[in-house]
Parts: structure tokens; C-alpha cells; sequence
DNA sequence: GACAGGCGATGTGTCGACAATCAGTCTTGA
DNA sequence: TCAAGACTGATTGTCGACACATCGCCTGTC
């Protein structure tokens, strides 16, 4: 494949064995989306970002459309791509709809999870416990740790199609909020203290209670999310 | 369902004023596909494609990747794309997510819809039960007809995150399982039955309600599916 | 007779180029 | 002065071409 000799920010690794360059380039607008590198709403330009990481058009493109699929970014027919805007009334919905799927792969990992998987979770919650952010109370939510322990849960459900939706994006598109005035929950340690009696009940395998425990904390999450949309207006 | 109602020249349009060459693709390959013309596991051939529909691979390329992103396709590096394999076995997890989303989408459609929307949708149900497959009480499950009622209690729900994944994925997914030995549900008439009375719940504003007799609904259609599974095996 | 290795053909990934379209600016007329 | 229209520049959609990888077949050897 036509590989230019001199890529020069195409990072080290220059050997793509099973990778492409496309799918390359979709790791990488990603990760610059949601760091906020590329702003919501702002006009994705073919030509800029291809020069921008050295690639020709065609495999930007590419990984723009499957950006799209994720539906991090917008594509409308002659118009281009920009960075799709996630607001708080976007974060309600799909804060719902999290509920529900969450739930439901909260019942089923609760069903099927080993004492081995189980362990492996406490540990990772004993290390959250143990991050300077959650000993002072605040900023737990918006860290990368918390989708840890729910994609592991949904990962532990069994069910491909339910991890596609979730892992696949639905989780890229939360990551998308970008908090203006404050964080989706200030408490993390109670957060914290709710994943714990999850993982209780995951590991007595009630699935029913479980279910229960895992979208009653997520919808405290999403009246935390309503609260904040109502004092915005 | 999700095909335009005015779109006179389908097919054999030349002048696409807002579409592009790589959407009319994605739609004809969608429609190639859950129509059998491309079956379940065959190796897509760009060149062939691309020339089959008169096109050059760029735009076919496109199509291919969208339709990656509805799943109906799967493509790996350097082997190219082979249509999505839809069984028992992921009918049963496609049947599960479900059973969660629209019962979800069902109550919020009881919480929100109005007596014309109702009306409408009760004239669909009258509809179906004229039909001569309905009338014998065979083959219901299959038809589009099926997809209407859920697809447009969905939309209803006011959810778009919801929306997108049901009527953006999912169903498409669904719609690729071939058959092999029989029907989903050989019982037509009772899903009918069933349909009226979540409609009447919706009716009468019980969100409840709704979501315990979609989900019933739809639970029961699972449990047929895994019989099947289980007497396959 | 079966398996490993080489060979050719097809196919995928990538690139650069061209035409049509769109956005923004400037000009022109009322 | 303001609004409508034309122009220019850039961008998107599409195409054909090329290099490397993969797949299938053939041959040679154990």
C-alpha cells in the first residue's frame, strides 16, 4: 500500500500489521474529540486533517464515517463533517436509555459472573477508592475509571449485541459532554459506596437486585443531569 | 419503513439533489441484502459491486462502511466485507435488547402520545388484520407489518438517542435473519391481540402498563426463538 | 499420497486529480 | 444605506491508477 516513507506524526509504530490506516486515523480524531482537542460543532475540514496526520483523503474519510457511525460527528451530504454537540438534553437521553440497557446487563452478569471476574472488579473499585479525586468527594464521575466498571459489567453480560450498542457508542457519546458548569455528580464517593452494593449483589448473583441497584444509580445520575438542565433555563 | 414516501425515481434516479451516490448505495445494498439477493456470510466484492451498480469503489466503499455501522456487514482488514451472519443464537441477544428498549420506548410513548397519533396507529392495526397472512393466522411476524407498529411506537417515545439504535441498527439486524426451519411466532392473530392491547394501554396514558405487556410481547417472541434454538440443537 | 513452498491472479488500501457544489465577499442597483 | 446578485476561493463527491497483501492453484519433495 502506497505508505508515504516520511509520516511524520503518524506516532511510532509504523508497522500496521492488522491494522489500516483508517482505523488509525479513528483512534486518533477520538481520542482528539473527547479531550476536547476538536471543539463540539466545529467544522471538520478533509483537506486540513488530512495534511493534519498525513494521510491522503480517502482513509480520513473513512474513519469520518465511521465517527459517524458512533455518531460522534455529523455528516450532512455537501456540507462536511463537524463534531457532533452533546448537551446536557442529549446526556438525559442517553442517561436513560443507559438505564435500561445497563440494567438489563447488570441482571445478566450478575447471572454468569465467576468468583475470579468478580474479584478482579473489587480490585479495581479498591483502586477508584484510593484516587486523590475520590478521597476529596468530587470528580469520580467524570473520570475515565467509572465507564471501567460499567463496561466491565456490560462486557460480563454475555450478550454481543448489548455490548455493541453500549461499548460501541453509546459510551463514545457520553465521553462527548462537555461539562460546562459543573460535574454530572459531586459525590463520588457515594457513587463509589453504590458500585460497591452492585457488585454485592453481582456477586450473591441476585440478578433481580442487581438490575435494581444498577439503574436506580444511574438514574440518580440522570436526575443530577435534569436538575442541572432545569437551573441552565 | 424507513424508505422515503416520495422518492418517485428510486432506482433508477439520476439526478439526486440531496442525496449522494454513496447514500443510494447504502440503501439498494440494505435492500439487496434483507431481501436475500446478497446471502447471509457471502463475500462482497468491491469491483464486482462497483461495477455491478455502475459506480467506481469510492463511493461503494462508503456504502460498505455505513453499512458496517448497521452491522449488517462485517469487515476485516485485509479480507474484505462478508454479509453479517444472523442466527438463533443472536436473534435470542437481538430479542433481549429488545425487550428492554422498547419496553422503555412503550412507556414513554403512554406517557406522551396524543389521541390522533393513537387513533393513527390503531387504523395501522385494523390494517394488518385484513391481511390474508393474518387471516390464517400464519407469517404475521414476518412481514414488514410487524416492524411498522414497534418502529412507530418508538418514535413515538421522544427519545432520538433511542431512536437511533432501535431504528439505526437494531432493526436492521433483525430483519437479516433468514429463516430456516419456520416462522417466529406462528401465532399471528394472539401478536395482533397483543399490539391492541399495549395500544390500549398507551390509550388510556398508563406507562406502567405499557411497558410490562411490550416487553410480555416481545419476551414471548424470545422464548419462541430459543425453543427453536434448543430443538435445533 | 500428503504436505510444504512457490507462483500467478484477484482484491484491498491508498493516493492524486477533476468537476460540481457551497460559503463568503464584493459589486451593483434601488 | 440596504438588499440582491455575481464572482471567487475552497471543499466535497467521484473517479482511475498503483503498490502490497491475500487467496487459490500448481508443482516439487518427502
Amino acid at each position: 500500500m502506497g505508505r508515504s516513507v516520511d509520516n511524520p506524526i503518524a506516532d511510532a509504530s509504523d508497522a500496521d500489521p492488522s491494522e489500516t490506516l483508517a482505523t488509525h486515523l479513528t483512534d486518533r480524531l477520538v481520542q482528539a474529540i473527547v479531550s476536547g482537542d476538536l471543539s463540539s460543532g466545529e467544522k471538520l475540514s478533509e483537506p486540513e486533517l488530512a495534511n493534519r496526520f498525513g494521510t491522503s483523503r480517502g482513509p480520513l474519510r473513512e474513519a469520518l464515517q465511521r465517527l459517524e457511525g458512533m455518531r460522534l460527528v455529523e455528516r450532512r451530504p455537501r456540507q462536511g463533517a463537524r463534531v457532533a454537540i452533546v448537551g446536557l438534553r442529549e446526556l438525559v437521553d442517553l442517561y436513560a436509555v443507559r438505564e435500561a440497557l445497563e440494567g438489563m446487563a447488570c441482571r445478566l452478569a450478575a447471572e454468569s459472573m465467576d468468583a475470579d471476574e468478580v474479584q478482579s472488579l473489587r480490585r479495581l473499585l479498591v483502586d477508584h477508592e484510593r484516587r486523590p479525586d475520590v478521597q476529596a468527594d468530587r470528580g469520580y464521575f467524570q473520570a475515565e475509571a467509572l465507564t471501567d466498571f460499567h463496561f466491565r459489567i456490560v462486557q460480563a453480560s454475555g450478550n454481543p449485541e448489548l455490548v455493541a450498542i453500549l461499548a460501541g457508542q453509546l459510551y463514545h457519546r457520553v465521553r462527548l459532554y462537555r461539562y460546562r458548569s459543573s460535574q454530572i455528580s459531586r459525590r463520588p464517593q457515594r457513587a463509589l459506596k453504590e458500585h460497591h452494593q452492585i457488585l454485592d449483589a453481582i456477586e450473591s448473583h441476585d440478578g433481580e437486585l442487581a438490575e435494581i441497584l444498577m439503574r436506580r444509580h444511574i438514574h440518580a445520575a440522570r436526575l443530577s443531569i435534569e436538575e442541572q438542565l432545569a437551573a441552565e433555563m
